[in-house]
This record gives C-alpha cells, sequence and structure tokens, in this order.
RNA sequence: GCGCGGUUAGCUCAGUGGUAGAGCACUACCUUGACACGGUAGGGGUCAGAGGUUCGAACCCUCUACCGCGCACCA
C-alpha cells in the first residue's frame, strides 16, 4: 500500500469528488423516493453577483443541513437559483454603459437597453453558481430557477393579478421614498436613516396683515422654501395663536402663504413654526391634505430645483441648492441665523444617496393576511433561531405600512397593465375599460400601451419557496425544512415569503402546516472584519473567499467559518481561523496516514469488547459523549458547538491521548492486542470521518475511500451510532483509571519541564504507590512520558532533592534531576501554597453547616472527596519538603 | 423615545447555579518510529460596575455605564 503524502491536498482531491458526485447525480432529488422528505430552498444570489463570505457561511450551513440529512436517510432537495437583482443588475450595467460609452439608458432606449442587460448577465451572470460547486455544495443543479424564467414569471404575474382584483393591489398617486440616483420610487425598507451633520437655518417670514412682524421657522431644507404652501404651530402654542388665519410671506418665490394651526408640530421644537411644505415631505404632505393646501413640486425627479421663480436656484443640484437658497435669504434679510445641526437623514440603501420624499403615481400593496403571519410565529408552526428574532419580526408586522412594489427601472417583471391609448395621461380613472390588468397582454394590443414600471425585485422573489417547484416536486417536498438567511432580510424576504405562502396557499392541502413555506428559519450571522466593520468592497475588508480556497482548501474554509460562527451574534473574521480549519484537516490526514502505515483498515471493525484497554474504553465512552452533544447541539443550530467538539475530539481525545497510549500495543509484539488497538482506530476513524462528513465533505470522503470504509460514498453511510460496550465490565472505573493515568503522565512530564530538562531526553521515573493495579500500564505510562524507565518502587527512598510530583496514582520521583535543594524547596513551597489555598476554601464550604444541609448530596460528597484527596496530597508535599532540610 | 443583542485571558470567543475554559498570540524545551499546518510544559482573568436572591452567582433578578443593531422621531 502506498504511503500517504505528509499533507492533504485538497487542490486536486476536491474538484475530482465534486466531479463524481454530479457524474453519480448524488445531488438530485427524487420525488418518487419513499424515504422522507427534507427541502431547503437556496436564497437566490445576484445573478451577476460573486461570491462572497457572506454566501461561504449561509451555504456551508445549508450544505451541512442536506448532507446531514442525506446520511439520516433523508430524500433531500436543495433548490439552488438566481435573482434577476432588479434595480442592482441595471446599476451596474449603466455605470458600464457610461464609463464605456457615455451614454444613459435613455441614450438607448428601452429595448436596446434590456438587449445590453441581457449581454451582460451573459457574460458576468452564473458565475457564482461555479463558485458554489468549488465550496462542495450539494445543490439539485438540475431544478436550478431563476426569477425571470418564463414559468417564474407568470407566476409573478398571476400573484400580481390576483392581489389586483382582490383591489389588495391599487394605484395612487402617493408620498413615496423616491431614489434620485436609480431614479425610481423604494420601498420604506429601502431607507435606511445615517446621522448626518449639517445646519439648522432659522428663517424670517414676514406677516403680511402686519408688517414688521416676522415669524422665525428653523428648517434643515432653505431650497424647498418656494413649495412652502403654508406656516403651520401646534394649536395649543398661546404665542402665535393671534396669527391663526393670518399671512406670511414667503420669502423664496415670494408669495402670500396661509397660517394654520395643526396638531403634527411640536412646540419645543425650534421655534415652534413649521413651514408645511407638502410636495417634498411626507408630514407635511399629510398637513396640506388636513387643510387642503396646494402642492407645489420644485425638485426634478434627479433632485434638482424646477423652480422658474427663483432663477438662480433653478436647475441647481438640490444641495447646492441649499447653500445658494441660504445665500439669497441673507441677502433679502430673511436669514435669522445658522447653528450646526445632527439629524437623521433617510438615504437609499441602494445608492447611498439620501431619498427625497416625492409625491408620484405607483402602484402599491395593501398586505394581506398580516395577523395571521403573526401568529403563526408567535405559536410556533414556525420556529425561528435565535428566537429572539420573532420580536423583531413582530414589530414589523405590527406597523406595517402598504408596500411599493412598482420601480422605475427597466430590468424586471414589468407591471402586467395595459393602459387604452385613447386614455393616456387620464391616471385618475384606474379601473373600466381603460384600464387591463392580466398575465397575459391584450388580445388587441395595438390599442394598449403596458405600464412602463417593473415590479420590486422582492415581489419576485417573495414566491420562491414554492414558484422554484413544479407540482411534482412540491408535493414531495413543499413546505421546505428549513430556510437558512441573514437577518438583514428579515422584512424584505422572509416576512413576505411568509405572508404569500398564507395568501396563495401552495400547499397540498387546505391546512395551514401544508402551506407555511418552511418550518424552521436558522438566521445567520453577519460577518464583520477584525476591527468589527461590516465587509464592503469599498473598504476593501473583504476577502475573496476563492483565495481562500486556493489557500486553505474549501473543507478548511468551510470548517473554520463554522467553528467560529456563534448563533445570534456577529462574526470577526479573521483568516487565521481559516488556517486553523486546514491545519485541522491536516491533522485528521496524518492520523489516518499513521493508520495506514500498520496495515489495512477494517470496514467494519469487529471488536472484542473483553479484550480492549482501558485507554480505547475511554476514548470509546468519549466517543459516545460527542455522539451525544453533537446531537444536542444540531437540534439548536449550533454548528460552531459541533465543529468545536468534533474538533476537540479528534485533536486531543483521539490523536494526543488514545493513539499516543495505543501506540504501545501498535508497536508492541502481541499481535492480537494489536490488532483490537488497530480495529479501536478504525472504528473511531470511521465514525469520526462520518460526524465531520457534512463540514469536510471532500477530504471525508477522500479518507474514506483511501481507507476503504465503505463501498459506496460516504454521504449515503449512515451516521455513527453509540456502542453499548456491554461487554466491559465497569466501564467508569476503566474510564476512570485512563484518567487517572493521563493525569499522572501530566504530573510526570511538568516535572520534567520544571526541572529544566530536554522534553526529548529519555528519563528514568520512579514511582511510589501501593497500587498494583497498574503493573500491566507501566509501558504505556513511560512511553506517554518518554522515558527510558519507569521504576514502580512501593519503599522508594529518594535522596533529599529529588523532584517529586503528587498524581492520583501515587508520588512520581525524577531522580537524574537531584541538582539543586533550594530550587525544589522552592518548588515544593508553590506546590504546597496552592493545594493549602483550596484546601482552605474545600474546608470553609464543608464546615458551613447551611451547605452542608442544603446543597445537594452528590455536591457536598463530592466536596468531601476533594477534601480527602487535598489533605493526602498535602502531607505527602509536605513530606517531601521537611525531608530537604 | 421603544425594543433586541453584547461586555469573560493581549486577541477571537465557549461557558444555564457547585474548584474560571478553548484556539491564536506569548515563554521554555523538542525535528522522539502520523503530523513543525506538529509535540510537551508554562505564564496570563476583581468574569464591565453596583445592589439583590441563594448555603453557594460569570450564570437568576434590579439598576448603571459603555459598544453594536433594529424600529420610531428627525422642522
Amino acid at each position: 500500500m502506498a504511503e500517504l503524502p505528509k499533507r492533504y491536498d485538497p487542490t486536486s482531491v476536491e474538484p475530482k469528488w465534486y466531479q463524481r458526485w454530479m457524474e453519480n447525480r448524488d445531488f438530485i432529488a427524487d420525488t418518487k423516493s419513499s424515504k422522507p422528505a427534507f427541502s431547503i430552498v437556496m436564497p437566490p444570489p445576484n445573478v451577476t453577483g460573486v461570491l462572497t463570505l457572506g454566501h461561504v457561511l449561509g451555504d456551508t450551513i445549508q450544505d451541512i443541513l442536506c448532507r446531514r440529512a442525506r446520511m439520516q436517510g433523508f430524500e433531500v432537495l436543495w433548490l439552488p437559483g438566481m435573482d434577476h437583482a432588479g434595480i442592482g443588475t441595471q446599476t451596474a450595467v449603466e455605470k458600464h454603459l457610461r464609463r464605456t460609452e457615455n451614454k444613459t439608458r435613455h441614450d438607448l432606449g428601452r429595448e436596446e437597453f434590456l438587449r445590453r442587460v441581457l449581454e451582460w448577465q451573459d457574460k458576468h451572470g452564473g458565475i457564482i453558481i461555479e463558485q458554489l460547486k468549488r465550496l462542495g455544495c450539494s445543490c439539485d443543479w438540475s431544478r436550478q430557477r431563476y426569477t425571470l424564467d418564463d414559468a417564474y414569471a407568470a407566476a409573478v404575474r398571476k400573484a400580481f393579478v390576483d392581489l389586483y382584483n382582490q383591489r389588495l393591489i391599487y394605484r395612487g398617486r402617493r408620498m413615496v421614498n423616491w431614489d434620485p440616483v436609480a431614479l425610481s420610487a423604494i420601498s420604506d425598507e429601502e431607507v435606511v436613516s445615517k446621522p448626518q451633520i449639517g445646519k439648522l437655518y432659522f428663517v424670517r417670514y414676514e406677516i403680511v396683515e402686519e408688517p414688521e412682524r416676522f415669524l422665525e421657522v428653523a428648517t434643515t431644507r432653505p431650497e424647498t422654501i418656494m413649495a412652502d404652501t403654508a406656516m403651520a404651530f401646534h394649536p395649543g402654542d398661546k404665542r402665535y395663536l393671534d396669527l391663526l388665519g393670518k399671512h406670511a410671506w414667503r420669502p423664496l418665490a415670494r408669495e402670500k402663504i396661509p397660517i394654520v394651526a395643526d396638531e403634527a408640530i411640536d412646540p419645543e421644537f425650534g421655534t415652534g413654526i413649521l413651514k408645511v411644505t407638502p410636495a417634498h415631505d411626507a408630514v407635511d404632505f399629510e398637513i396640506g391634505e388636513r387643510h387642503n393646501l396646494p402642492v407645489i413640486d420644485v425638485l426634478d425627479a434627479d433632485g434638482r430645483i424646477n423652480c422658474p421663480a427663483e432663477p438662480q436656484l433653478d436647475l441647481l443640484d438640490r444641495f447646492k441648492a441649499r447653500e445658494k437658497a441660504a445665500e439669497l435669504l441673507q441677502g433679502r434679510g430673511a436669514l435669522a441665523k445658522t447653528e450646526p445641526y445632527e439629524n437623521n437623514v433617510g438615504f437609499s440603501d441602494r445608492s447611498d444617496v439620501p431619498i427625497e420624499p416625492r409625491i408620484s403615481e405607483q402602484w402599491f400593496l395593501r398586505y394581506p393576511k398580516t395577523e395571521e403571519a403573526l401568529a403563526l410565529v408567535r405559536d410556533h408552526l414556525i420556529r425561528f433561531f435565535p428566537a429572539h428574532w420573532e420580536k423583531v419580526y413582530a414589530q414589523w408586522l405590527e406597523n406595517i405600512r402598504d408596500w411599493c412594489i412598482s420601480r422605475q427601472v427597466w430590468w424586471g417583471h414589468r407591471v402586467p397593465a395595459w393602459y387604452r391609448k385613447s386614455q393616456m395621461g387620464n391616471s385618475k380613472s384606474q379601473r373600466g375599460a381603460d384600464i387591463y390588468v392580466g398575465i397575459e397582454p391584450p388580445s388587441d394590443p395595438e390599442n394598449w400601451i403596458q405600464d412602463q414600471d417593473t415590479l420590486d425585485t422582492w415581489f419576485s422573489s417573495w414566491l420562491w419557496a414554492y414558484e422554484t417547484m413544479d407540482d411534482e416536486t412540491r408535493k414531495k417536498f413543499y413546505p421546505t425544512s428549513v430556510l437558512v438567511t441573514g437577518p438583514d432580510i428579515i422584512f424584505f424576504w422572509v416576512a413576505r415569503m411568509i405572508i404569500a405562502a398564507l395568501e396563495f396557499d401552495p400547499g397540498k392541502t387546505e391546512k395551514i402546516e401544508d402551506n407555511i413555506p418552511f418550518h424552521h428559519v436558522f438566521f445567520t450571522s453577519i460577518i464583520r472584519d477584525k476591527l468589527g466593520r461590516k465587509m464592503s468592497k469599498s473598504l476593501g475588508n473583504s476577502p475573496d473567499p476563492l483565495d481562500l480556497i486556493d489557500k486553505y482548501g474549501a473543507d478548511g474554509l468551510r470548517f473554520g467559518l463554522m467553528r467560529i460562527a456563534p448563533t445570534g451574534q456577529d462574526i470577526r473574521f479573521d483568516e487565521k481561523q481559516i488556517e486553523e480549519g486546514r491545519n485541522f484537516a491536516t491533522k485528521l490526514w496524518n492520523v489516518a496516514r499513521f493508520r495506514q502505515m500498520h496495515g489495512p483498515s477494517e470496514p467494519a471493525p469487529a471488536i472484542d469488547e473483553h479484550a480492549l484497554s482501558i485507554y480505547a474504553v475511554q476514548v470509546l465512552a468519549r466517543l459516545n459523549e460527542t455522539i451525544d452533544q453533537i446531537e444536542a447541539a444540531y437540534r439548536d443550530y449550533q454548528f460552531n458547538a459541533v465543529a468545536q467538539r468534533l474538533y476537540e475530539f479528534v485533536w486531543s481525545d483521539y490523536c494526543d491521548w488514545f493513539v499516543e497510549a495505543a501506540k504501545t500495543e501498535i508497536f508492541g509484539t502481541d499481535e492480537s492486542r494489536k490488532k483490537t488497538a488497530l480495529a479501536v482506530m478504525d472504528l473511531v476513524l470511521s465514525a469520526t470521518l462520518r460526524l465531520l462528513h457534512p463540514f469536510m465533505p471532500h477530504l471525508t470522503e477522500e479518507l474514506w475511500s483511501l481507507m476503504t470504509f465503505g463501498k459506496d460514498s460516504i454521504q449515503f453511510a449512515t451516521p455513527p451510532e453509540k456502542l453499548a460496550l456491554d461487554g466491559v465490565n465497569d466501564i467508569p472505573g476503566n474510564c476512570k483509571l485512563a484518567g487517572a493515568i493521563y493525569d499522572t503522565v501530566q504530573a510526570g512530564r511538568n516535572l520534567r519541564s520544571e526541572s529544566k530538562l530536554p522534553s526529548n531526553k529519555k528519563m528514568r521515573f520512579i514511582l511510589r504507590t501501593n497500587d498494583n493495579t497498574i503493573s500491566a500500564e507501566i509501558p504505556t505510562v513511560a512511553r506517554l512520558l518518554t522515558a527510558e524507565e519507569l521504576v514502580v518502587d512501593r519503599g522508594y527512598q529518594p535522596s533529599p532533592g529529588t523532584p517529586v510530583a503528587i498524581t492520583p496514582l501515587g508520588e512520581m520521583f525524577l531522580p537524574v534531576a537531584v541538582v539543586d535543594r533550594e530550587r525544589e524547596r522552592e518548588r515544593l513551597d508553590r506546590e504546597i501554597v496552592k493545594v493549602e489555598g483550596e484546601l482552605r476554601i474545600v474546608e470553609a464550604k464543608l464546615k458551613n453547616s447551611s451547605f452542608v444541609d442544603r446543597a445537594p448530596a452528590a455536591v457536598v460528597e463530592q466536596h468531601r472527596q476533594r477534601l480527602s484527596a487535598l489533605t493526602a496530597e498535602l502531607a505527602k508535599l509536605k513530606q517531601a519538603h521537611e525531608a530537604l532540610t
């Protein structure tokens, strides 16, 4: 048998296995299968996106869940796909167009522009799919979907038409969040507020009826003064009561405007006077409606001033206009003062510019089934992990507002509404003969013009949980088992998917539990950099996962990331942690390599339980515990705990202790003992590989194959079960002895190290003990100590100054090191102080009658045992100390 | 303003009432028949602060401080 190389080489192994899995169609879900179903729909990445660490995290988690389910005997569907990402993709193409041809989309026209987007998509699209394959994702690629697939697009239109017919979707002229860069309306959820340092301008408005009397108004937006159509104060504000019904002179685009009283004004803020600008502020718009104020719009769609009445401001950008307006006011004596001011400004999530409240004609959805959606999560028909997101979800639903679903972009699902040509421009009449809303275009298209707008991308992705499945697939795999996604899209996507499922009833029966989109939602962490900042392209702090895969292997990346991904908290990413993942892969590789050097493995190792060494019993007991702990961690989606436990088990329990101890037998002459030791190695290795497979699919598959643990792929091997170990009498006794030996070994090693002796020098140790049960273990203890010899001598009398350690098995001496009495005395002093300290604490506790009476008996007993052990240890230490003087 | 997280070793983080833990980093020794991407040993913590509950608190309760996030307000 060829010896394995010293290091695992993921670059050749990983692609090899992925290709084989694909050839074997291992990831393809069978709707005819009699196995129970397990399904996940992948949150679709943007079609032209590339893999980020966020994807690596989410998709690794999904892969882990799917691979584990496959091993557990489920028929697994992991359904992948991509999102057309309306505004996002369009913006990218527009940017490219401006850079390369210095053109806007309007220069090209809708048809040509869309052709360019498709070109762009052909060139840059789907890269992420190949990258997911490098990560090892076990998706059913035969079912890959795209939000612009014909069938999917038809489903989106159908959803629109259904909701329209129920009058849940309506068209209206309303105040929306306007993105002046994307030139589109956006939803409330796409607005993020950021604190901005600006100025508060105090502007004087002269009272028309009382010349020389002025009203002072505090505003952050002097550039919208031309759109003021009233002044307002709180009806209870006595300072201004006498002005009610009078008028003020608007200082820019000079005009008389009425003074009104409205409850919406906070008398505490500024001067207690508000300038009412219905066209450019949501609150002002409402005030305007209450007082029948005219609406004057002085801003163009791109954020420039449109006000010929003030030529110096006309056509200026809104921010330049702000300064200019202040100048003009100053010149007209209308600016009382300015103060520095910090306030929150709504920014477009997409363009990162301040949004403009703007009145425009848009399509809106009045959310259906919000009560039901709330109840579903509250009553745990859908469970969130971590559960605290339930509150965030509830808060949103309780304050839900209509969703602006139309976008003034070209790339996306076009609104399936047509207007009769003769009626164009008459937007007041929404229903009836002049508008047609349907899944297919009207039968006489020449007489109609389709709505220019497209739908919010999320209006298509909210159907993702089931419109990605054909009927047969849906019958077997819907509702999905779990959704894995980031908490940042809990409103955008998770909540809306729940609402869509409730509204459209995609399930096989009417029952609500057959219609929910998923049973569980696991919210992943958000990955930040070492300094706690969000990963972003502009900061350049986002490592390319492909580079990490090249450097550390996909398995190293996966394992390293999973081990540090806590539930419910952000992750601080550090490449060191990925390096640890890679190192762990090497460790596992090498222990397998060691095993392989001693002959072929047993696929199904038969062990004679009566012949097991205490070390074997101990490691098998630890394996049992590990299986339990992992099971519990999976139940709560604690992937980091699973990874950490496996790491400790492999590295510490198995490699550092069991394998090292078993070398006595492996290198020994007793063939039967050797065979047993190797069989235990195989047993544990085989179990470990299966436990690790979901995290490190390639490496475990490679080792599974090299070690010939199974004829078939490890993917479908059953998970290891706990061993009963019925043939072992006194399992705890075995474990205890093994533990005592390990403690003794550590004490002996410490003695050597404290005595400043090189760690590789073969030493002679002497153990003074009355215990006869360990005589068989002497060679192993000696090996673990790197001792030349370990002598058991019950009557040993050390020469003064011989270093001694008190161990669970007796006193360990290191005679060679009799060098310096003074130093040994100091060392013993330190030990004595330590033991005395602990002894005092335990003693005090046991003297406390409250403790003895009220603490559980087992705890008290534990303390008693500890007390006697400490007392004995202290006596021996003192004895050794006296011998020195 | 309302709500949700967090504060434990230099760093990243585990730790649901019974002697404070891991990895990295650090120090010392070691290429000893799997592994230097390794082995062995070691140093390093008033568990943010204050009060309370309890025989006993990192852990449960209350308050405070600081950090992060969401929602609302934002003239």
